[in-house]
DNA sequence: AAGCGGATCGTCT
DNA sequence: GACGATCCGCTTG
């Protein structure tokens, strides 16, 4: 337990000095950032526009909590989804059993199966009654790293591309599925899958068209740091 | 380095 | 009954 503190806190440390220092691996001074400083993102933060919520939730933390263990991962790619208005978004032909969470408050996982082998994470934006979401595409591990290799099947922490580098990998590397997760109020410092501000600013961030998506393809709607 | 196809199933037509 | 907000391994260059 103290041990996980300390390994945490490591991890924060590392995933802070490689955010300021880019691509240097030059020796930067040390700062402690304890995981007691990452205060979760209030609901207030996901009821705009989800533009607006995907440029602002980089640099956030995931934290899921896994049998007692924390695996937490720094979110660096996202993409909007508008809802009514927008052909590429699941809530595009209205509100379904399956697309309800999008149309409900915001702050709230919306998790999906896709493919017949992954799942997908995003967070519910916009007010009650207003679908709307940011899909979660990449983030940078950040704690509970060999966690995450078993959980993906893959034999090494090192290839952060490999492990959480893709909408699906990274759910399975944070053991996030439908059944469990869909739903799940994520601004809650109790809740098992949250997300905490540790008050890292990222970089530039760069927009592209979307991943997989045919229609809209003039909105740059995929977001991600350098 | 990049492109292809197979895997696999819930959801909506 | 078709297809997708994907990933992986195998192919080729």
């Amino acid at each position: 337990m103290q041990f996980e503190r300390q390994d945490l806190e490591l991890a924060l440390r590392r995933s802070r000095i490689k955010h300021k220092a880019g691509h240097s691996m030059k020796s930067a001074p040390t700062e402690i950032v304890p995981l007691i400083h990452a205060n979760p993102v209030p609901r207030s933060f996901y009821e705009r526009d989800p533009e607006q919520v995907a440029r602002a939730i980089l640099g956030k933390l995931i934290v899921r909590s896994f049998q007692g263990e924390e695996l937490a991962g720094r979110i660096s790619e996202v993409e909007a989804y508008l809802g009514l208005d927008d052909p590429a978004a699941h809530a595009f032909v209205g509100r379904t059993e399956r697309n309800a969470v999008l149309f409900g408050p915001p702050g709230f996982a919306y998790v999906y199966f896709i493919y017949g082998m992954h799942y997908c994470l995003n967070f519910s934006c916009q007010p009650e009654g207003h679908a709307g979401s940011v899909l979660i595409r990449a983030v940078e591990p950040v704690a509970g790293l060999h966690k995450m290799a078993e959980l993906r099947g893959i034999p090494s922490t090192a290839n952060a591309k490999a492990l959480t580098g893709g909408p699906g990998k990274l759910c399975q590397a944070l053991g996030i599925t439908r059944m469990a997760h869909n739903g799940v109020d994520v601004t809650l410092p109790t809740s098992r899958l949250r997300v905490l501000d540790d008050g890292a600013k990222v970089g530039p961030i760069h927009a592209t068209p979307r991943i997989g998506i045919r229609k809209a393809q003039d909105r740059l709607l995929r977001f991600l740091v350098s």
